[in-house]
DNA sequence: TCCTGGTATATTGTATACAATATTCCGAAA
DNA sequence: TTTCGGAATATTGTATACAATATACCAGGA
């Protein structure tokens, strides 16, 4: 029949892996927390074995580790591993911007457009929540990025990317709190929408790679401003 | 106690992973054959349930796809694929050697030294099956390229590339076949060496990528030369 | 008090049973 | 002959039971 279906799986292991996904990125489940496999099976209302699965392929990603016989801990990320995530992240999405540059379709160019104006009109909303807000941005930046990646025409390369951007918004959600960040982050957007509209890859690069290590910068600034404020940990 | 033992999982399951693993790249089950649980389980010794379980982490490293209710099948590559994968490694294990330039040990040059000329060396032997010549080849240039990953220091970075490169050695043993690409696979290690140890890391990169691309170009030709000879597919 | 050993408990790891789903095969009707 | 059910079979997906292992707790001796 058709194999274009590339759906991965289907129901419940799959189902729990989504949800875990999800909890371990909002950061329901701290770095560093046990998950035991009975329990997350009674938060989600299965058993253990779609649990345990879910909890190997989130392994595999590198969302949690699993100690041989000692179960599974959400995984805890040091600077250094930031660092690392951040470093392969500006050459992935540089090299993803630099190859879109050359084959990206003014569909992909206008759902970019789109996100990029959303994130800069968001700055004179007023949320209900803060959690919506955050929710709001990471989606429309989402898009932004996650169309570049696509438009490289790169599968492994897209995939590559939704494991190393797979990391704790906690640990993200700083970059989106002061208004001065927003702008520049929107800046680099502008720029980079530019460079491919006009297929200039090697600029499109570039300011990826910026935007990129920009980020990383803010993280790492608001970081040690907490460790500093707070040593204790919450 | 320690944390170090950073062994990922121990027994059974995980033995059952590495030994598919295997049986995939080494080209046991071809691609595209289909994974039954069952006789898996019967072939390695164990239940189904840690089949399972490698299969779904062999899913997540995509060396076989999982198809809801209709099981896994050992992933097969098309040419696009390949591209794909060697435009990747290029990129990675490219920055991956210009990092290493200005890390790496000595105790790792001689390393490397000892598998570059390992593999000069072993152009005049006589091995008494070709299966372990090849298996010697690879074993030594895997020995080589891995310890650039290492010395690059990015964990991340390494086990993207051991990802990456976990591809059907069926793929990629025409490389080793005929000598002069031998030959020019071993000129292309004494230049990475040779700025590695100067430390000079744009050079270091360059040729790597030189490298991956010139093998990428024989693997290309060798498979369109087969496709050409023998349509019909084994 | 501090260490030591051993038992109790908690949790993981594997096997098996059964349910859900897909695939195959075969016969009847057009 | 072809096509369409529909049972029979094969296989996956999930739950549960039990074994293996690690952790926590407690008593006894130094």
């Amino acid at each position: 029949m058709e194999d274009l279906y590339t759906k991965e799986e289907s129901s419940s292991a799959d189902h729990v892996y989504q949800r875990l996904r999800r909890l371990l990125i909002e950061g329901f489940y701290p770095p560093g927390s046990r998950l035991v496999e009975e329990r997350l099976a009674n938060d989600l209302g299965v058993s253990r074995t779609p649990v345990r699965q879910a909890l190997v392929r989130a392994a595999a990603e590198g969302l949690v580790q699993i100690f041989p016989n000692r179960g599974a801990v959400a995984r805890s990320f040091s600077v250094a591993d930031l660092l690392e995530m951040y470093d392969l992240r500006a050459l992935l999405e540089g090299h993803a911007a630099y190859l879109a540059a050359s084959r990206i379709t003014s569909a992909q160019l206008d759902r970019m457009e789109a996100a990029a104006t959303a994130l800069e009109e968001s700055l004179s909303y007023t949320f209900e929540r803060r959690e919506d807000e955050v929710h709001f941005l990471v989606e429309h930046n989402a898009v932004f990025h996650q169309t570049i990646a696509e438009a490289a025409g790169n599968q492994r390369l897209v995939a590559m990317l939704n494991q190393i951007v797979a990391v704790p918004l906690q640990f993200r959600s700083f970059y989106w709190y002061r208004t001065e960040e927003r702008q520049i982050s929107n800046f680099f957007h502008r720029s980079i929408l530019n460079a491919l509209r006009l297929g200039d890859g090697d600029r499109a690069r570039a300011m990826m790679r910026e935007h990129i290590f920009y980020g990383r910068d803010v993280l790492l600034q608001s970081r040690r401003a907490e460790s500093s404020a707070a040593p204790g940990e919450e």
